[in-house]
DNA sequence: AATCCTTGCAACCGCCAATAC
DNA sequence: AGTATTGGCGGTTGCAAGGAT
């Protein structure tokens, strides 16, 4: 804990839980210099913790605009569908979703949907014995006949409303957002490749949040 | 009331890519 | 061109809080 480290020497950083007035330090910090530069904002800051540290609290915990609590049931859908097709890419995901934040939603996951999504698919695997696995995303599909079959109806399954408007705006380059840090993830999508699963189309059941 | 167990979340670690020197 | 530094990401860990026994 940082209270714990009285005096720490200059190489050994303060880890652990920030105090208040550490958060205070790098929000006065953050507003003079800017969000960049962690290392040397950790100096003038006067805060004994790595560029790293201080990085991730601002990012995490300390932006503006962040939005903590509950998952609305559109986020919820929303972060299962995306990681459907993306896997476990959470800046990606998480700059789908206006105000939460890539720890966010990996927690999230974790701690909820990926066993909310277990509790359904046996659910399902009881009922019937005709339900889809999904193959990884970045496994490679076979080409056998019945693999050709799983590969569609994982497409189909995958091509939300939601994941179009991703593949729209990332096709437009509209959805980098100056001070969403997940934005150069966008370059490791293909775009095209994204575009052409969406051969399907899904109606949309609410609304896509737009990124500001 | 005490102890153990589970859950949720903040923060760290290691790796890799980009950038600076 | 090569090396060092920084930033960003996903995976993992540690701990506090709450619930169960």
């Amino acid at each position: 804990m940082a209270s714990q480290n009285q005096k720490p020497t200059p190489t050994a950083l303060v880890k652990g839980k920030w105090t208040p007035d550490e958060d205070e330090k790098l929000i006065e910090a953050v507003a003079l210099h800017g969000a960049k530069n962690w290392t040397s904002i950790a100096s003038k800051a006067g805060l004994n913790r790595s560029g790293k540290s201080c990085r991730l609290r601002w990012v995490n915990y300390l932006r503006p605009n962040i939005k903590r609590g509950d998952m609305s049931e559109q986020e919820e859908d929303l972060i299962i569908r995306l990681h459907k097709l993306l896997g476990n890419r959470w800046s990606l995901i998480a700059g789908r979703l206006p105000g939460r934040t890539d720890n966010e939603i990996k927690n999230y996951w974790y701690t909820r949907l990926s066993k909310k999504i277990q509790q359904k698919e046996k659910q399902s695997n009881n009922g019937a014995n005709s339900t889809i696995q999904f193959p990884a995303v970045d496994e490679k599909t076979s080409v056998a006949d019945d693999d050709q079959k799983v590969h569609v109806e994982m497409k189909q399954e995958c091509v939300s409303s939601a994941v179009r408007t991703s593949a729209a705006l990332i096709k437009k380059e509209e959805v980098i957002d100056p001070e969403d840090h997940s934005s150069t993830c966008i370059n490791n999508i293909d775009a095209d490749e994204f575009l052409n699963l969406l051969n399907e189309e899904e109606p949309l059941s609410w609304e896509v949040p737009q990124i500001s």
